[in-house]
RNA sequence: GCCUUGGUGGCGGAAUUGGUAGACGCGCUGGAUUCAAAAUCCAGUGCUGGCAACAGCGUGUGGGUUCGAUUCCCACCCAAGGUACCA
């Protein structure tokens, strides 16, 4: 069946091709490219080896997730312009990494998985299928031989083995890197944690090297946590008990579940975490040393949120305990009118007085049904309570209220805020609102409306010995005497937090670690991969377990060292496994890595490709990806290079963002409480809902199709339409391309109607490649109209004629011209306006009827990296013999390049205009001189003579008066 | 709310980074070719007024700096991405 629509469907493309030549239609690009496509995957053209003879490049795409809706014109948009780079760096003579492959672990598969019992495997395997033939289509030069996949066992098993690595490391501050948890050991067994300078968790105990060997070896594993750089937490969780699973945020829409609409709670949850906050100052620093998008570099700073101020314990009344808060602002610590709590610190209970618990209670509760970002974006809304307890001021000794506030996170710093009305704004909107006492601390500023925060203009008042000082000396002095009381000291904290990394769920990597008396143990790397079982239902089990529970053959053998039936669980040699799965993330904070020695099975790549290949290049993806992936990945990469793993620190010199290519929405109008659907322009005054439609069944001049509409979805059957000029006109909005809004674009049809290279050119051609920016199909035939302008000017009628005769000097100038445009422009990844470049020198060969071989030859090259299908078929109508591919990139000759004269236009007040014609030889002076003797300066200046002449060489000359 | 980016003709966008705003393409208008259509080629096309030469206005809004601002500064409006378990 299939073979037979092929068949059919060539069979009407020759018929096609047929006439195409008859009527000079068009060249024809569907032979041309499949032809071609099936030379470079039979040559393997792109197979790429190590070759230490050559300079290597390589260029990497973030890698796609297979969704199930396939591709969509948005997602080849990064592509192609990575394409264009490495074919371009190809003809420059490098040898070219440019790879693809799969982040296949996701959560729609599975969603898809709970809904129709497909296992996501499956699901995944058909969707690369179809992502692949999509992709083939499009004429990337992919080193398919490459390929990773990270649901494969033979990928995750390493993902899996970076896990142990983790898990088995620690981060020492003296020597600033990771270093394996044996070396812990060894210094606890010396001299116990003295000496131990670790970023380790804030509730670690001190040990002496006594104490340390006394503990049972369940206790030295428990202590061992404290240190790991994976380790086991309680967090919160975003818990939906009627749905008994933990939801993303995403799927948390204004305090319910996004499905089913249950209510959420916040719950705390014991998880895996990733030590990142130990890599907090490298990942700052470190983003000085790699060549990304400046915006994105802050992004990363701004997440990081590096704060530098000081650590302060106030005493508590009746209590033996201390409250530690962080400040950026010491130097008004006696502005401090009260403290604030987070509602979820965990001394919150024990500090509240009787007759507040109720109250107190009540609030906690409120706060767990909120989520974190609601709480951080609803400003105005204030809210808190007393604790009725009281804290003392660490210097004066007086009692400073004691509240619990949402807006203090307790996440963040200590979970603690020492509060200053007159510093900080929400400070002073929280005493405002519950009439708490503002005290005024600053000299000379009047803090009755706002809180003062200028940093800058500070002079502490009312403050003891602080008075008269700046915010910079106060700070100083502040710090060293609390330190002098032991009341407190300088520090730094970070707003990264560690990252979360357990999922509750099934299509993900299994973590290799089992439970021995309650604490994990690692598989061993040997007996990697730990396979994901096979489970009956994709759902979390009834007693809230994550879907792995659901697997009946989830235990360890110590003594087989396999994965066995749960019945056999004894706790002496069979324990039970993980059940929680690895997030999206861990996949993919490391594929870059496996691209370099895809297929080894012995080591996750090894040092002789790692040593070859270094580092991506260039790396090319969405800037959604800043805060998440892109520091992920960097994190792990500084974990593997402080393990000796992998030779450079930074996986990626280079980072371009490619923006979203938006969908064009199309809505048809439905008048409220009926089924009549008005025209766009009928609409006005009237109250109407836009229904998305599909865009396919819309022209190009917005009018619906209104049969095809009602074949389309039936409830639009017996709808009326109410048309104008005896059209049904829809709206348009550009949204993000998704198949629920009937927008998505299809490359295929694009492929199918214009050809693969038009498809690549048109959407280059669209806009900046970091820019968001509507699809918009009907523009299209511009670059269509070039290819074949471009195909027609090596042809005379259908026969190819190129002549050998040297060519005018006016064409060799748009050549060279041409030339230094478009590889200035591949240089500055500026591929829109290269794309008109090539534009124009066809459009001027074209009326030059230049086709010299001299003039094409080189244009066919400069353009097979945007346009490499119809450049390899012209190329070998030229009497080439080799793949296009290895043709050396032209150089543009200076002598045709530069301009003889240029033209400075002279400006007076704005007013008064003319050009002078110079010859960019002629020096500053010499420019100076021939502007005042101008005769029509004089006349234009009305008798006024000019105070100077600004004259800038190769710009513009500027008379002042 | 906070962080980041963007806002230029009917549309996508260009502008050597402070120097003739609107390159290139789409669309539109007129013409050539054709029995006709498609395709192709030529000319025009920011808005307003004018037969025209020309004049006025014009880069989200309001201010500012400058001989000169799409570009720099301040305030604001709108849109997009992220906001820690979507990918």
């Amino acid at each position: 069946m299939k073979n037979n629509l092929a068949i059919l469907s060539s069979a009407l493309r020759a018929k096609c091709y047929f006439c195409c030549l008859i009527k000079g239609m068009g060249y024809p690009f569907y032979e041309i490219e499949r032809k071609w496509q099936a030379f470079w995957a039979q040559k393997q053209t792109f197979k790429t080896q190590e070759r230490k003879d050559k300079a290597k490049y390589y260029v990497l795409d973030m890698f796609p997730y297979p969704s199930g809706a396939g591709l969509h014109v948005g997602h080849p948009l990064g592509y192609i312009a990575s394409d264009i780079v490495a074919r371009f760096k190809r003809h420059k003579g490098f040898n070219v990494l440019h790879p693809q492959g799969y982040d296949s672990f996701g959560l729609p598969a599975e969603q898809y998985a709970i809904q129709t019992g497909q296992h996501p495997a499956i699901t995944t395997e058909s969707n690369i299928k179809r992502y692949r033939e999509q992709l083939d289509r499009m004429g990337f030069s992919f080193d398919w031989s490459r390929e990773v996949r990270t649901s494969d066992p033979s990928y995750y098993r390493w993902t899996q083995w970076i896990f142990s690595k983790l898990f088995d490391s620690w981060y020492d501050n003296e020597e600033n890197k990771a270093r394996p948890i044996s070396e812990l050991i060894e210094m606890l067994h010396q001299s116990g944690t003295s000496g131990i300078r670790a970023i380790c968790d804030e509730n670690t105990p001190e040990l002496s090297a006594a104490a340390w060997k006394a503990l049972s070896t369940d206790a030295q594993a428990a202590f061992l946590l404290h240190f790991r750089l994976t380790y086991l937490a309680e967090t919160e969780v975003n818990w939906c008990p009627a749905l008994g699973t933990v939801l993303a945020n995403d799927e948390v829409v204004q305090g319910v579940s996004e499905r089913g609409g249950h209510p959420v709670e916040r719950k705390k949850m014991k998880q895996w975490s990733m030590r990142i906050s130990a890599y907090a100052d490298r990942l700052l620093t470190g983003l000085n040393e790699i060549d990304w998008p400046e915006p994105l570099k802050e992004m990363q700073r701004n997440w990081i949120g590096k704060s530098v101020g000081a650590s302060v314990r106030f005493n508590i009344e009746h209590s033996d305990r201390q409250i530690e808060v962080f400040t950026t602002r010491p130097d008004t610590l006696f502005g401090v009118t009260f403290l604030t709590l987070a509602p979820e610190h965990e001394w919150v209970k024990d500090l509240t007085t009787a007759e507040q618990q109720a109250e107190v209670a009540t609030y906690v509760a409120q706060t767990a049904q909120r989520s974190e970002r609601d709480r951080l974006s609803e400003v105005d809304r204030m809210s808190g309570v007393f604790t009725g307890a009281y804290a003392l001021h660490p210097l004066t000794n007086e009692k400073v209220p004691i509240w619990i506030g949402d807006y203090v996170l307790a996440g963040y710093g200590t979970g603690a805020v020492m509060a200053v009305p007159c510093g900080d704004q929400r400070d002073f909107n929280f005493a405002t609102h519950f009439g708490l006492p503002i005290k005024n601390i600053f000299k000379d500023v009047d803090v009755s409306e706002a809180a003062f925060t200028d940093k800058e203009h500070t002079v502490i008042a009312n403050s003891t010995f602080l008075d008269g000082l700046s915010y910079a000396e106060a700070t100083q002095k502040v710090i060293e005497r609390l330190s002098e009381c032991g009341m407190g000291e300088g520090a730094t904290t970070y707003r990264l937090r560690d990252a979360v990394f357990s999922r509750q769920r099934y299509w993900g990597e299994p973590i290799p670690v089992y439970y021995v008396n309650d604490q994990p143990q690692l598989i061993d790397a040997e007996h990697l991969p730990l396979i994901l079982p096979e489970v009956t239902k994709y759902l979390p089990t009834k007693d809230g377990a994550p879907p792995l529970g659901n697997a009946t053959h989830w235990a360890w053998d110590t003594t087989q060292n396999k994965v066995v039936s749960n019945d056999n669980i004894n706790h002496k040699t069979v324990f039970p496994i993980e059940k929680n799965t690895m997030p999206g993330w861990a996949g993919s904070s490391w594929y870059f890595n496996r691209y370099m020695d895809a297929l080894n099975s012995d080591t996750f790549a090894s040092q002789e490709a790692l040593d070859y290949w270094k580092e991506v290049d260039l790396y090319l993806g969405g800037s959604e990806h800043a805060t998440g992936h892109l520091l992920y990945a960097r994190f792990w990469q500084y974990f593997l290079y402080d393990l000796d793993l992998v030779p450079v620190q930074h996986f990626a010199k280079k980072l371009i963002n490619q923006g979203m290519i938006l969908g064009e929405s199309a809505f048809a109008y439905r008048l409220d409480n009926s089924q009549t659907y008005l025209s766009k322009g009928l609409c006005h005054g009237k109250n109407v809902t836009p229904i998305h439609v599909d865009v396919s069944l819309v022209s190009a001049q917005n009018e619906l199709d209104i049969a095809a509409l009602k074949k389309w979805q039936p409830h639009f059957a017996d709808a009326k339409f109410e048309l104008e000029d005896g059209k049904y006109i829809v709206g348009r909005e550009a949204e993000k391309m998704s198949k629920s809004k009937y927008n998505v674009v299809n490359p295929d049809a694009i492929c199918d109607q214009y050809g693969a290279d038009t498809m690549r050119m048109y959407e280059m051609f669209l806009g900046p490649i970091e820019q968001a920016k509507p699809w918009n199909t009907a523009g299209i035939s511009g670059v269509s109209n070039f290819l074949n302008k471009f195909w027609r000017l090596f042809h005379n009628g259908d026969d190819f004629a190129v002549r050998d005769e040297q060519p005018s000097k006016e064409s060799l100038k748009t050549l060279h011209k041409t030339i230094e445009k478009v590889t200035q422009d591949i240089e500055q990844f500026s591929l829109n306006t290269s794309v008109s470049a090539f534009m124009i020198a066809t459009n001027e060969l074209s009326s030059q009827q230049c086709n010299h071989r001299e003039i094409l030859e080189p244009l066919t090259v400069l353009l097979a990296p945007f346009a490499p299908h119809i450049c390899e078929e012209l190329w070998s109508l030229l009497g080439h013999n080799e793949s296009i591919t290895t043709a050396a990139y032209p150089v543009a000759n200076p002598k045709y390049v530069q301009d003889d004269s240029k033209e400075y236009p002279i400006s007076f007040n704005g007013k008064l205009r003319f050009t002078l014609a110079l010859s960019t030889s002629l020096s500053k002076d010499e420019i100076e001189a021939a502007v005042m003797q101008e005769e029509r300066t004089q006349t234009y200046l009305d008798g006024k003579t000019p105070k100077k002449v600004i004259v800038v060489p190769n710009k513009i000359v500027n008379i002042v008066v």
